[in-house]
DNA sequence: TATCATCATGAACCATGGTTCATCTTCATG
DNA sequence: CATGAAGATGAACCATGGTTCATGATGATA
């Protein structure tokens, strides 16, 4: 393994428009864009999308991949500045905020994600994304404000459940309603 | 209209099995069930399924229909216990809770009324539903513990982002952390 | 029971969409 | 540039699944 020769240049180049046109197309129509549509759209020949991924899954999976190290990179951004100083909790509003934008707007993908019951679980990204906010969350709680019972399944389960449709303002409204719960000051420890 | 003459007895005795079965199958195996294996889950030809419904988007519409006067009869129950004397806020909490549960079991019933994004708004029973809710609603927060800003559309948001996956337990956190942002314990005013 | 309108049957039809592969093109190396 | 390997092409293949319709069965009515 690892005997990788590196790629022909106009394959590096198809492979990138290959990706943006599936990211685009799913986003834009749906989880069930034929693999002519994303060909089309990156314009290339369907026969060229086998070249580079075994089959649909592992392209979904490809684009999905995309999206969770986007997702980590922001988790660790937040969970560095912690570090210098800044406000735990407050990064950890901030944070979800982010999350639920870039969620909203691949909405699409995500529900790509579940149709593909294919376990991209222990995806590359999600790893490092667990770990950071991990950390963020023993910061938020050692700063007396983030409610000691949280843990991080509650964050992934309320980050999963997001009202992805609807304008920006429901996603403001949500977490108005949601955070009181998270928070010492919403619900008194007994 | 209305010159509907008495459906003959077996035609009546289907359409009920073909009800059934589509419920069943759609909660089993997801909204993409074929109609054949609905039809063979009735024990009834496909043919039959068209005598009844013209395509299957009519099928699960007439499906979802029926969830719908479900969760309409609900409603109203709580809402008749309320004007009986009961106290409001623990109704509407209960009301969440056997919503949250009757979606639970028929969460593939829901996904599929999103795939087939056919408008089924403003179906039988969403209006009594609506209705009753919007009263149960006025009388918690005439009670003093629902928040006053929380409106209808708070609740249809919330209770169409219950986390349907997960076991009960996962539903029961879910609920303690979002009950606070809709009390006035939890979310003070000003 | 005879009659017929209603209903049920299920093989066949057709559209959609994922996947393959024989053929042609293009990059890289000498 | 010549050559071979890597890459691209896209028509064709095949499975799936919704839908139809000619044919046969059955409940209701006289």
């Amino acid at each position: 393994m690892a005997d990788e020769r590196p790629l022909r240049a106009d394959a590096v180049r198809n492979r990138a428009k290959i990706l943006d046109a599936a990211r685009g197309q799913i986003t834009r129509h749906g989880p069930e864009v034929s693999m002519d549509a994303i060909a089309e759209a990156a314009g290339v020949a369907v026969g060229t999308l086998y070249r580079h991924y075994p089959d649909k899954t592992a392209l979904v999976g490809a684009v999905l991949a995309e999206n969770m190290g986007q997702l980590a990179a922001f988790t660790e951004e937040a969970d560095a500045r912690v570090a210098a100083g800044a406000d735990a909790m407050a990064e950890l509003r901030g944070l979800i905020y982010a999350v639920i934008e870039q969620a909203a707007r691949d909405a699409a993908v995500k529900a790509a994600a579940q149709r593909f019951g294919a376990d991209f679980a222990g995806m590359a990204g999600e790893q490092r994304a667990e770990a950071a906010l991990r950390r963020l969350i023993e910061a938020a709680k050692a700063g007396g404000e983030l409610h000691p019972d949280v843990t991080i399944d509650d964050f992934i389960m309320l980050l999963a459940t997001v009202p992805l449709d609807g304008p920006p303002q429901a996603r403001a409204r949500w977490l108005t309603l949601v955070m009181p719960g998270l928070t010492t000051a919403g619900r008194p420890r007994h």
